[in-house]
DNA sequence: TATGAATGAGCATTCATTCAT
DNA sequence: GATGAATGAATGCTCATTCAT
């Protein structure tokens, strides 16, 4: 059936998309283990049977609901890098670094809450830290590659230091959005940017 | 009750302590939702009841144990401060830096799994999120008396500069400790140990 | 606690009680399948709480349903063993054919559902299937006794010919009482009992 | 559709072909509980909706496949009935009592597992009850004639007899098949034969 | 203080069957 | 005939907490 690919699943799509989007507006509100199948399954105004025909389980959905969220964050960031102002002289140094860290605010405002989530989940769920660890991964890899083609580093292996700002910004960026730490978010953010830029330019 | 003159220890305190005992055990073995209070009891050799005539519930267990845990960190903490060896040279620059991250390797070590549970925890438990809170900054202090002991730091803003440190320092452990990341421990740890050598000293 | 035996769990082996006779009756009534937890408690009048709190899960209470009428079956038994008319002749030779097929029909008749629903089920769960062949064997062992001490037999191999006696008078006796074989009950018991007779003795 | 002139059969009949044949694989080797409609139809490589076209239910499925598989015993053992060796000798006496528990030996490996589902459901469901018992029936009324035809008997009841024999090897083959009892099955079927000849013939 | 039986809402998931396309 | 998305009641079982003894 189906002779182009486009009118592929009319219903179906239709109802998937629904689930997708009850997913990560419950997830994000209520967390992960307080939504239940069948909130769910009102949320997307369909039966709980139609929910499992679309996704094995509810750990499914979460992740998809997760890479969903990642795509977006990637499409963020590489709109940004297109911006030609970014291009005009923050593609290293100073400039670099805060881009870097302004992104992960950004990318924490997306969806602060199903972000939480997610961090919490990886401590505890198997397929969860897997995920995340590739997404963490993959952005990694792109910084390294930035860093490669800025020129005038001061450290030797590129990517162990990309990983380990990486984690840094993230869970100070983390604390900040997420928790209240005592310590005002723009002095926080001003000693990691130092931090960061001391180690990796001359 | 106590037929010899041994049993200082009030009953209420001994049964307390088992019941910690068990819960250290239990959570750091099966974390803290798989723990239910029928399991603490039976392994506390006591009864459901008593359970709950000595912690209100298991979220308070949890603190508990959760604050020994801690105690014991700060005393092998305190312990290495006071080490002849240390005392020697390690109280500021690259030996500073190097025992911050080796003690916080150690602590990790000291009881890993509870480490994972409360970190999870936090993300998702107000009362978990405010007592690790408050234990970070207790540390963050420690550091910045340090810090400021030491002389010639580069960093005007010691205290943004303590905390956003021992966030780094924390993540990274954690991850090399917990999961398993992409690049080899001791990359990790070297890139991390530059990056905050070169922030905090000239 | 409980200085003696007797007063031990007052309210517990009631309540234990409850669900048994709960159990007995439904699982007759309805099938295993078609008795729910929350049937059993209800029948019981207590919560599914408690029901999981006195046995581990619905197949425990099958199998002790089981066992409880097992032992009334060997009181039966017993009591019809000393009977003095029994005792009079009917230990051997066609005596003994007529009372074992005469028990077995009695025996059907005292939970005639609840033997039908073991009988499913021992082809479908390993646990229940265990559980009826040690029945089946602690009667064949009654068997092999009987016909050790009557003496005069026609068979050398007697613990087979137990076996396979009480297999075949059971599933005869079984088709008899539960569906409604195309010839006339007394037929088949006639026939049966030549059988088994011949069989035996000289 | 018809492509070419080897497809005779029309479509509909061979679309209730696969579902048969996955049906009877399914039954047996994941039972009829466990078997979903679902997976029947996956595995007949057509859709749930298509499956539904052509069998009523599930049940009516179950009964086909049994009917299929009664079919085939029939055909081994009318093969075998006109084996010469058969013709030779063994009609009647040990060689007839012999033959009946070979061939049911033989039945019981065509299909085993197919054959425990029967058993379990015949004490459970109406409809299967009714349908194997039909089947009995039809090999008694077979074997009332064999034996009639074989002159010589002890029995009057021929009918009964043979009903009495039948159940009986049944349930003791069944038993050696399917579970493991206590007792070697060379001598179980040792003495099944010996209870059988003995009964029938002087 | 100690005991442990009682509670009952809550959860993830399954499955036979229907029916609009 | 064929498709497969939709349905929703039903199930076995858990668990933090209470409270009468």
């Amino acid at each position: 059936m189906t002779k182009d690919g486009q009118t592929r699943q009319p219903r179906a799509e239709r109802t998937r998309r629904q689930i997708l989007e009850a997913g990560a507006e419950l997830f994000s509100r209520e967390g992960y283990h307080a939504t239940s199948s069948k909130k769910i399954a009102r949320a997307a105004g369909i039966s709980v049977g139609s929910f499992y025909n679309h996704f094995r389980d509810k750990k499914e959905l979460l992740l998809a609901v997760y890479r969903e969220h990642v795509e977006k964050v990637h499409e963020t960031i590489l709109a940004a890098l297109q911006d030609a102002d970014f291009a005009g002289g923050r593609r290293k140094g100073r400039g670099l670094v805060e881009e870097i860290i302004n992104q992960t605010l950004r990318v924490h405002s997306l969806s602060p809450e199903l972000h939480r989530q997610m961090t919490a989940l990886r401590y505890t769920d198997e397929d969860v830290a897997r995920v995340v660890a590739q997404e963490d991964q993959r952005v990694a890899d792109m910084l390294v590659r930035m860093l490669s083609e800025g020129g005038a580093l001061r450290v030797d292996d590129v990517e162990a230091a990309a990983w380990v700002v990486l984690a840094s910004v993230e869970q100070i960026v983390h604390a900040i959005k997420m928790s209240e730490p005592p310590i005002a978010g723009e002095r926080l953010v001003a000693a990691l940017a130092e931090m960061v830029h001391r180690f990796l330019y001359p």
